[in-house]
DNA sequence: CATGAATGAGGTTTCATTCAT
DNA sequence: TATGAATGAAACCTCATTCAT
C-alpha cells in the first residue's frame, strides 16, 4: 500500500514543483521568453521530464496559471467573506477587507498573473477567462453576494449590488494599478491604506445607508 | 520645391507606415510572436529597410507604442477639455465624458497597448512609464485640474482632486476591465453608457456640490 | 561494460567527426566564409548537434585549430626527436630531420594553421600563441634542447644552441614559405630535398665542429 | 586647364583616400569582417562613393593590397641596394641591410600583409603571388642580384647566390616571425639587432670569403 | 519513469550592392 | 559625380520537441 502510495506522491510533488517552476519562471520572462530547459532546471528536473507531465509549452502556461489562480482568489474570497458578520461598524468591515484585496491585487503572483494573461490574450483567450472566472469574477460574486444580503439587511442602500461590487473593486484596483504602473512601482503599505480609505469613503457616500459618518 | 520636398516626404511616410505596421502587427500578434519579416510585409517594405529606420525590434516597438500612446492620449485629454465648460448640468457633462473616455479605453488601441506593455513591464519597464505617462496619467492630470477648478467654483465638493479624478477614472476602466475580460470580449455601447452613468451616480454623490440629484 | 561504453565512445566520436569536419571546412573556405551548416553536413550532424558539443563558431575555430595543432606538433616533435641518436654522421642525421620537418611544413594542415590563425591575429591573438606553443615553439625547444646535448657532447660547436636551432629551422621554413608563396603552390618531394640539403650544409658551416666534410 | 585638372585630381586624392581608408579597415578587422560601410566612412565619403572608384569589396582588397605592397616593395628595395656599395667591411653591410630589412617586416603593414593576403590565399592565389611578386620575390631579385655580384668580386663564396639570398632572407624572417608570433607582439630594437647579428654571423660563415672573422 | 543527445524550423540581424536624386 | 534609401541573400544561434537508454 505505502509501496505503491510513495511514487504516486513523488509524482504529484514533482508535478506541484514543475508547476510552480513553470510560474515563476514565466512571472520573470514572459511566456515567449521564457524557455523550457530554464523551467526544467527551475524544477530540479531534466526537460524530458517536463514534457512527461506536461503536453506542451502552453499546458505548461495554463496549468500553471490555473494553479496560481486559484490561490489568489481563495485569498480574494477570503477576504471577501470576512463581510458575512461585519459587525456594527459597517465602514471599517469594508475598510479591513478593501486592504486585504489590494494587498493580494498588489502582490507580485497578482501582477504576473495579469501580466501573462494579458500578453495571451489574443492567442489563448479561454485562458483570461479562465483565469479571470478563478479570480477576478469570483471575487466579484462573492463580494455581490455579501453586498445583497447587506442590502437585504439594511445595512447598505442599494438595489443593484452587482454594480457596487464592481465598484468597490474598480475603486480598489484602478488606483492601485494607476500607482503601480501596471505592476512597475512596488506600492507601499501606507498607500494601499489611503487608496483604501478613499474607496471606502466614496463607495459609503453612494451605497451607506442614510447615516452620514 | 516639390522635387525637394518629395523624397523627405516620402521617407516620412515609409516611417510611419513602419510605425503603424509595427503597432498593427504586435497587436494582433503580440511582442515576441510579431517577426520583423511581417511586419516589413504590412508596411510594404524590405526587411533591411525596416532596419535603416528602426535600430532594432524592440526600438520598433518602442516608437509604435508611443506613437499609439500619444495618439490615444490626445483623445482623452480632448475629452476630459470638454469639462472646461461643463454648462448648467455638470453631472451631464460628467456623462458625456465619461462615454467618451469609455470609447477610447473600449478601442482596440488601448487594449492593445495595455497588453503589449504589460507584457514587456519586467523587461522594459520604463518603456510602461513612458506610455503611462502619454496616456492615463496625462489624462489623469488634465482631469484633476478640470475637477480642482470645478471644486474652487464651487461646483464639485472636495479638497483633494487628485483622488476625485482618479476615483473617478478608476469607476470607468474597473468596469470596462471587468466586462471586457482584459479586452478579450467587446463592450457594447449601450453596456458602456451604462457604465457610465453609474459611474457619474457613483462620483456625485460622493463629490456632487450638497444639491442630490 | 560494452554496452556502457558505446553511447560514450559514440559522443566522443561525434564530438572528433565535428572537430575534423570544422577543420575541413574552416581550411578549404576560411573562418568567416565557412559556415556552420556545412559543417555540420560534413560532420553528418545536424546543426543545433554542432552547438551542442561547441558553445560558439569561434569555440569551433580554436578546439579544431589546437586539436590539428597538436597532432602536427606531434609528428613535428618526432622528426626532432631522432636527433637523440645521431649516428656518426651528424649532417646526415640533421638532414634527415629536416627533410621530415619540411614534409610536415609542407602539408596542407601545417597551411591551413599557418592561414586561419594568421588571419584571426588580431581579433584571438591567444589562439596565435597557443597553436603556437603547440606546434613551433615546442618544436624549437625539442629542438634547442638536442642541439644543446649534441654541443655538450662536442658533436657541434655553439654556445647558444636556441638561436642555433632558430636558425634551423628558419633555413627550412624560410625557403620552403618563398618556394610555396603561403601555400599556394605545391613544393616537389625533391624541391624539398633541396632546401633540407642547403639548410644543412649552411647550417654545419656555422655550428659544425671543426672537421669541415 | 587648371579647371579640368582640378577635378582629376580631386578624384585621384579621393581613390587614394578610399585605398589608404581600405588598407587600414582590412588591416584592423579582416577581410570579411570589415565592411564597406566602415571603409566609406574612414574615408571620408558616401558608401556608392566608393563603389564608383571600386567594382567590388575584392577589388577594393586587391587595390589597397597591391599599392601597400608596392610601398613595402620600394622600401626593401632601398635595404637591399645598399649592398651595391658594401665598402670595405662587408659583414657590417649585411648587418646594416638585415637590420633595415627587419624593421621593415617587423612593420604593422608587412604583418598586415602578410595576415590578409594568407586568409585569402585559397580563393584569390593569385592576389597571394601579385603581392609576393611585389615584396618578397622583388626583394628576393635584387638581394641575388646584390650577392651574385659581390660573388663574382671575390667578397663572397658560392655558386649559387640565389640559394643564398634566400637563407639570408630566411635567417632574417624566420626568427622574426618566430619572435613576433605572427605578428602578435612587438619585436623590440635590440631583439631586432640581436636576430640581425646572429643571421650575419651564421651567413657569413657559410658564405664569407674564407677569412673567417 | 527519467534522461542525455539530437533535430527541424525559424528569427533577428548584417552586408554587399544598386536605384533615383 | 556623389549620395540617401532600399533590397535580396544569407549567417548565427536558440528553441520546442522527440528518440534511445
Amino acid at each position: 500500500m505505502r509501496a505503491a502510495e510513495v511514487p504516486a506522491r513523488g509524482r504529484i510533488d514533482k508535478r506541484q514543483a514543475i508547476l510552480d517552476a513553470a510560474f515563476a519562471v514565466f512571472a520573470r520572462l514572459g511566456y515567449e521568453q521564457a524557455c523550457v530547459r530554464e523551467i526544467a532546471a527551475e524544477a530540479g528536473v531534466a526537460k524530458p521530464t517536463v514534457y512527461n507531465h506536461m503536453s506542451d509549452k502552453e499546458a505548461l502556461l495554463r496549468e500553471s496559471l490555473l494553479l496560481a489562480a486559484d490561490r489568489v482568489g481563495a485569498q480574494c474570497l477570503d477576504a471577501v467573506e470576512r463581510l458575512r458578520d461585519p459587525g456594527a461598524d459597517l465602514p471599517a468591515a469594508l475598510d479591513d477587507t478593501a486592504r486585504r484585496l489590494l494587498r493580494i491585487c498588489a502582490g507580485e503572483t497578482s501582477h504576473a498573473l495579469r501580466r501573462l494573461t494579458s500578453a495571451q490574450a489574443n492567442r489563448l483567450p479561454e485562458l483570461v477567462l479562465d483565469v479571470r472566472d478563478r479570480t477576478g469574477a469570483r471575487t466579484l460574486d462573492a463580494l455581490t453576494d455579501r453586498l445583497g444580503l447587506l442590502a437585504l439587511s439594511g445595512k447598505l442602500s442599494t438595489t443593484d449590488p452587482a454594480t457596487a461590487a464592481e465598484q468597490f473593486l474598480a475603486l480598489l484596483t484602478g488606483p492601485l494599478e494607476n500607482r503601480s504602473a501596471q505592476g512597475t512601482r512596488k506600492v507601499a503599505a501606507a498607500e494601499q491604506r489611503a487608496i483604501a480609505a478613499a474607496a471606502v469613503r466614496t463607495f459609503w457616500a453612494a451605497y451607506g445607508s442614510g447615516d452620514r459618518t
